[in-house]
Parts: structure tokens; C-alpha cells; sequence
DNA sequence: ATATATACATTCAGAGATGTATGTATCGAC
DNA sequence: GTCGATACATACATCTCTGAATGTATATAT
């Protein structure tokens, strides 16, 4: 085969990408050659080589897949969403569960990100993407959560560095352990439970209180 | 050098482990060879090779050197707390956490296990293992809830199995974020208010209850 | 004192994997 | 229609890692 039209090319593309999402989450980044997702692709090493620099060019394109349409997502989710900014990140929350339960391409680049691959030193890229989506997360609940101290919704004596930690470790832990035993619990029946006893523990719990209320 | 004595033989071994602790959490698993081990350990392959039967075995070592004296200890723990079934609870989980900050060993070995190697499909032993220290973590959060709950420390309507998942949740999210960047928030300071926030969340959160109370 | 098992060091053969270089057929512009 | 750029396929050189085989010196048992 040879060159074939523009179209045809995006497929192979995305056709790569596929293979690459299903090799990646069956036998882990580090052990997967470039052959073996070639073969997965039905093309041949030099097509990947053609539409990517090498196998970490691939990786974070099969990334930004999956998480730059998340995000956008979410936003667009914060941006519709009227009842309040803690309403607002309840919402955001639900929905980027649900999408990694219910999108397989979802499920299989978080499972990948979270348990098929390595965050070597500070210098690696697939380090500093994974810890710049994490401290944007972060960000972002810190955000909404102090929005909605100031709104009433919250205690106005919160302190929101631990609530931000707590609600976070929370989201992050139960997307981890889901995806690690899915058949352990039924994380999409019961997300709307588990994320509002989380938040009850930002109303209730007087561990999370500064003492030192802000105004 | 040549045969040394039994002590001897028994640092090179722990000064093996060592130095895969080092370069693995450095370099990540899958890219260090035992090469890089070796020289790291100031000894040639061949002690390796002696001592374990390969990469993985010497792996594992490396996590039982510092799993089992942690579960044994959280075991000596729970058997020498006299406050409750929670109070139990509380006190593993901050002596687990606790340990993981302040002892480098369990640290580093702990960072490994989340970011630093991949967990591939479900023959192989990697996987297993952590799998089965997920779910015996489970179970003994499983075990002090239920008991908790029947001795009136918890709503006797709790739903236990998404208690478990919550608790479980938390604590693993708090000590997977604070591995990923340690600078982010102080685990070691805040760690009582987290887990006591949690536990709050289980006591006063209504979403938690199954509205059909054991007995 | 000698033999044997131990605790390593060194060497070797082989198997992948990567990146690049080159080949080639076709698409689209003119 | 031809020509250059495109979209790959194929071939090649290099490197690294592994596992096993072999070598060797010493501790220990007898």
C-alpha cells in the first residue's frame, strides 16, 4: 500500500491510536514494542513513525484523546449548571465518573494512566502531564468549593485547603479502586451516595473547621 | 571477592534490596535493568542473580521487606486498642498513613507500587498481589465498620458496603495524592482532621443510610 | 587436611526494540 | 500527463537486556 487520500490518513491515525489504547491497557506501556501495536493496527512500524515521533508522542496523543474532550465536558457541565458553585462541582464530579464507567475509551487510558504505566523522574513528560492535570483538578475544586463557602452553602469557618484535599483524594481514590477491581463495587449505581457523603463531611465534620472564620 | 560468610551474605542481600529501592523509585521498574541495580548495589549480576531468580522476585522482596512488618504491626495495633471497633479503625489507618510519611522505606516502596511500575493482566503476579492486598484491605475495613456499627458507634441503617468503599477510598486517595506531590499539602499534620472527617462522613451523612436497618 | 557447598564474578549467545534510511505507489496540483 | 509531495512499507544497523553457563575463591563440615 502507499499513499492514500486525506481522509484515509486520519483513519490509519485513529486507527493507531485504537490499537495503541488496546495494547497499552492489555500488556502495559513499558512491555508493548511499536510492533505489537503496529501489527494490533494492521500497518506497518513506519505508518506509526509517520503520524507520531516515537511511542511517548503516541501515549500523550491517546491522552488527549480521552481527557482534552473531558475537560472540556466538565466545563461545559460548570458553565450550564445554576444551582450554586457546590452544586456545580457535584455535578462536575458526577460527570467525569460517569464518562470513565461508562466510555470504554475512557475507562481504558484512565486505567492505563492510573495502573499501566510509570511516572518516572520530574523531567519525564508523561510525569509532569499527569501532575499538571492533578494540581488543575486541585484548582479547580479549591475554586468552587470557596465560591460556595461564600455563598452559605459551605461553613464559613471551613478550612478549605483540607476540604480540597479531601474532596479530591475521594474522587481520585474511587475512580483508582474502581478501575482496579470494577467488580468489587458497582461505582456507577452508587457514585450520587458516595460523592454527597463526601461533601455532608465538608458541612458536618468539625475536624475540617479552621476556627479561624474567614470574616 | 568470593564466598563470605552467612552475615555476610545476608547484608549484600538487604544492600541489593536497598539499592533497587533507590533506583526503581529513580528510574521506574520496567526501565531498570539489573544492570543498573548491580551497580548501584556495588556488586556484579551474577550476586543478583544468586540471590533472586529475577527481576520480579527481587521486586516482590523489595515490597514484602516493607508490607508485612506494616500489617503486622497495624494487626498489633488493632489487637492493643480497647476504644471500639472505630476507634480500631482510626488508629490503623493513621498508623499506616503515618508510617508511610515518616518512614523512607515504606515511602518509597509505597510510591513504586502507585506510579512507578504497571500492573499488566490478571496472570501475572504483580497484578495478584496487589489485588489481594486491595482486598484484604477491604475486608478489614469490612470486619471494624460492621463491628462498629453493631456496637452503636455507627447508624444501624448504614449501608456497610458503600462505607467500605468511601473509607477505603479516602485513605487511599489521601496517600496516592500525597505520593504524587508531597508538596502539595502536608498529609503528616492534617492527617487526624482528614480521617476523622471521613468517619464523620459515615455517621452524618443520610445518603450512606439503606433505609432498611439490620434487624 | 581435604572435599564440598556456598557466594559471588565473568563471559557468552540470543532475542527484541528502537530509529533511521530507503523504497514505492498513489494522490493532487498544474 | 507529469511531477512533487504524501502515506506508508521494508530493510538495516545498533544497542540493550536477559538468562544461563562457566569460573573461582572461600567458608564450613568431616
Amino acid at each position: 500500500m502507499a499513499r492514500s487520500t486525506k481522509e484515509e490518513a486520519l483513519e490509519t491515525r485513529s486507527r493507531i491510536l485504537d490499537a495503541a489504547e488496546e495494547v497499552f491497557y492489555e500488556t502495559g506501556v513499558a512491555r508493548t514494542s511499536l510492533a505489537d501495536i503496529a501489527t494490533a493496527a494492521q500497518v506497518s512500524r513506519g505508518a506509526i513513525y509517520w503520524h507520531f515521533q516515537n511511542k511517548a508522542d503516541l501515549f500523550h496523543a491517546m491522552c488527549d484523546r480521552v481527557r482534552l474532550p473531558m475537560e472540556a465536558m466538565t466545563h461545559d457541565v460548570a458553565d450550564s449548571a445554576n444551582g450554586g458553585a457546590l452544586q456545580t462541582l457535584r455535578t462536575a464530579c458526577l460527570f467525569a465518573i460517569r464518562d470513565i464507567v461508562h466510555n470504554p475509551h475512557s475507562r481504558k487510558v484512565f486505567d492505563i494512566i492510573f495502573h499501566k504505566c510509570e511516572f518516572v523522574d520530574a523531567d519525564d513528560s508523561i510525569w509532569t502531564r499527569q501532575r499538571d492535570h492533578y494540581l488543575r483538578g486541585m484548582g479547580n475544586i479549591e475554586r468552587l468549593l470557596t465560591a460556595a463557602r461564600n455563598e452559605g452553602a459551605l461553613p464559613s469557618d471551613l478550612d478549605i485547603g483540607m476540604a480540597v484535599v479531601h474532596t479530591h483524594a475521594l474522587v481520585y481514590g474511587l475512580i483508582n479502586n474502581w478501575l482496579l477491581s470494577p467488580s468489587s463495587f458497582d461505582l456507577g449505581g452508587q457514585i450520587e451516595q458516595l460523592i454527597d457523603a463526601g461533601l455532608d463531611a465538608l458541612r458536618y465534620a468539625p475536624s475540617l473547621r479552621s476556627g479561624v472564620p474567614t470574616q
